[in-house]
Parts: structure tokens; sequence; C-alpha cells
DNA sequence: ACCTGAACACCGTTCAAGT
DNA sequence: ACCTGAACACCGTTCAAGT
């Protein structure tokens, strides 16, 4: 409606355009007009939908950086390192797809790579050299995505049932008695993660040693 | 050319075609007319093209599935792991973006999820309760499948020069002497995922005790 | 500088009709 | 049972033209 459309403008818009419609429904149209323009008009500000996806990545990412700033360090690097996982996980449970459509894509403001510096120090200060500081990060946020991918995968739309423990005995069939006693037993979301992340750090911890 | 067009045919073609022209190029037109065959013949043998990414990602996790029953368990689960996040990650290089592909995707062949039961059954064994067991699976596939998207992308067309450690250091621009030193001691490939894999081990390891 | 209108070369999918 | 031809409702992107 209002027009004088900016670029940070066309990507929050983009990103709630994400939440409401998919993946699917982020089309360039689609996102013109929720901003009351014609598609063509986006092209003055955004060169394809390659460089808009890496936007709203930057955004999201940008998002982490500042939460991560304005928690005061703990006295542990194992926490802070913690934090870091539990933020990035909201950031992109924050969107649909977030982790699938977010990772792995090209940050394109610096001073969001250059929030690394204060982990760095505070890594290699504990006693790492910079190679497994750099891991470290690298580590968890390899993780992070992972878990967050099959996250997001699993509380959608088509198709929970599979996932019904019932159904899911029925179609696995005969045997694989431990693959259905896992289903039975499995949790989701925060426990599973707090336990798993333990696991990282717990292996990160073994290295100081 | 030949015409008797096969679901599986139809898959194994759809992968060629996924890493002769990457995700952009994976469209039912380009599969159909490389089986010979027009676009809507493809609807007579799959639903839409979900079911054809998510038929194309079970035979992928078969094959992960099929090296690992070709290899004899060793008399240490941590190798047995080990080899298990090797051959993901192998199968996951093979195709373009397949690690983004194909994680988080379902899996519609019950004997590829039945062939976690001799793992959980080895994990188990070696002192594992049954939720740590599917929480080991589980914390290596995350890791594997967030590292091998981070490895995917920088392997690829589009501006590898981001990546060239001179240029990376002018964009950064002014301070950050850790992020610029952390990317001149960088490596990348199986080092660094052989390293990073040992992180994760380790935490395993420690859950032991 | 910023946006529109019209167009181009595509998409995934449906469906009657053929064999 | 399996495939074609034609069509529908879309895509991302370009480009001359408007203001």
């Amino acid at each position: 409606m209002a027009k004088g459309i900016t670029r940070e403008r066309i990507v929050a818009a983009a990103l709630d355009l994400l939440d409401d419609k998919g993946m699917d429904g982020l089309t360039v149209r689609a996102l013109a007009s929720r901003l009351g323009v014609g598609a063509p008009a986006l092209y003055w500000h955004v060169r394809n939908k390659q460089e808009l996806l890496d936007e709203m990545s930057t955004v999201v990412l940008r998002r982490v950086a500042d939460a991560l700033a304005a928690i005061t360090p703990g006295s542990d690097w194992r926490e802070d390192v913690a934090n870091y996982a539990r933020v990035l996980r909201a950031e992109y449970l924050r969107h649909r797809d977030g982790a699938r459509i977010f990772s792995g894509t090209r940050v394109s403001d610096p001073e969001v790579v250059k929030a690394k510096e204060p982990w760095l120090a505070r890594l290699t200060g504990a006693g790492f050299s910079l190679t497994e500081a750099d891991d470290t990060i690298d580590v968890v946020t390899a993780f992070v995505v992972g878990f967050v991918i099959e996250e997001q995968e699993r509380g959608q739309s088509g198709a929970p049932e599979r996932y019904s423990v019932i159904e899911r005995d029925a179609w696995l069939g005969e045997s694989a008695e431990l693959v259905k006693a896992a289903g039975h037993v499995r949790d989701d979301g925060d426990d599973r993660f707090e336990r798993q992340l333990g696991v990282v750090l717990a292996g990160l911890a073994a290295r100081l040693q």
C-alpha cells in the first residue's frame, strides 16, 4: 500500500511471507503484492531472488549476533557456547523451514562474520588453539543446523501420522524391536536438544584435557 | 528414448539430472525429456514432485544402509559410529547439494529405517541406554548433515572468491584479527571432518563413564 | 531515482483422449 | 495399463516506457 519500498522493508516482508505461506509461497510476485508494488519493482532494489534469500539469512544471523552480544559472558566457556547453540536454534525455529533455508547461504554483511571475534578470543583464552576454537564454533553450528532441520521437518503439515507411534509400528512391520522401542521413548523439543548439545559440549571439553 | 518407464528408472534419472544441472535444473519436464517421454507421463508413476524428491532421498539413504551392512562391525563401537558418519557424508557428497536436499525428508521405505536395528543393538550392548543409543545416531546424523551442507555450499559455483583468503580479509575490513587468522589456518575436507567427528565421538564416549 | 505494463521463456499439474 | 496433446494457473526476469 504505502510506497517507498526499501531493501530492508523488502527483506522483512519476505520473512513474514515465508512464515505465512512457506517456501513455496515465497514468490517474487506475492512479495511484491504484499508491498503494494508490481513484481519488477523489486528488481531495482535486489539483483535477483537468490540475493533476496541471502539477505534474509543475513538478517536472521544478525539477530543471532545481536542476541549474543546482549548476553553477558559467564565464567564458563561451556555455558557461553551452549547459549550460542540455543540462540541459533531459537532464531532458526522462528521461521518456517528456517534451518534448511538459511543454513549454508552467503552472509552479505561482514559485521555478522566479525561477531565471531569475541568468541574466538574467549575460546583461545580458555586454552583452545585457534583451530580448535574455530572447530568449536563450527561443530556446534553443524549440530544445531542438522538438529533443527530434522526438528522442523517433523513438526510440519503433511502426514504427522507416520510419526504417531502406533501407526509407525504398523508401518515398520515385523521385527525391528529396538527401532520401535526407541520410537516409544523418544521425546522432542528442548529436552532432547539440551541432552544432545551436552554430548557435543562434553566432546569439546575433552579436547582441553 | 527406450520407453517402458518405471518408478526406479525415473528416480535414477532424477539423481543423474540433479548432478548434471543442479537443483534448479531438476524439473519435471527436463526429467521427462531425458527419459524420452512427455512430462505428464511421469504422473502415472509418481504422485507429484515432492514424492519424487522423497524417493530420491530414500535411494540415497538405502545406499548408506547397504554400505554399512557390507562393513563388518569392528571391536569398538566408536569406530563403527565413525564409519556410519563417513558413509553418510560420502553419499551426501556424491550428489550436488545432497545434504541440503536429502536431509529432513521422509523415508518411504521401512527397510531403510529398520537398518537402524543392529546399530541400536550394538550401542545398547556397549552400555548405552536406549535413549542414549538413539541420541548417538541422531547427534552424529545432525553433525554430518550440518557439516556437509556447509561443505557443499563452499565448493560451489558462484563466487568462490569470497573464500579466497586475501579477498576475504579485505572484505572483512578493519580489526577482527582472530577471524582473519582463523581463515588463514582453516582447512577443508577430510581432515577437518575427522577432527570434528572426533569431538562428537569423544562426547559420546564421555557418556559411558 | 524509482516504478509500471507488457512480454519471454519457462514451471508443476490436470485431464480428456489415444493406444 | 500407460502415455500424449493441449491447456491452466502460475513462475523469475527483462526491458522499454513512464513519472
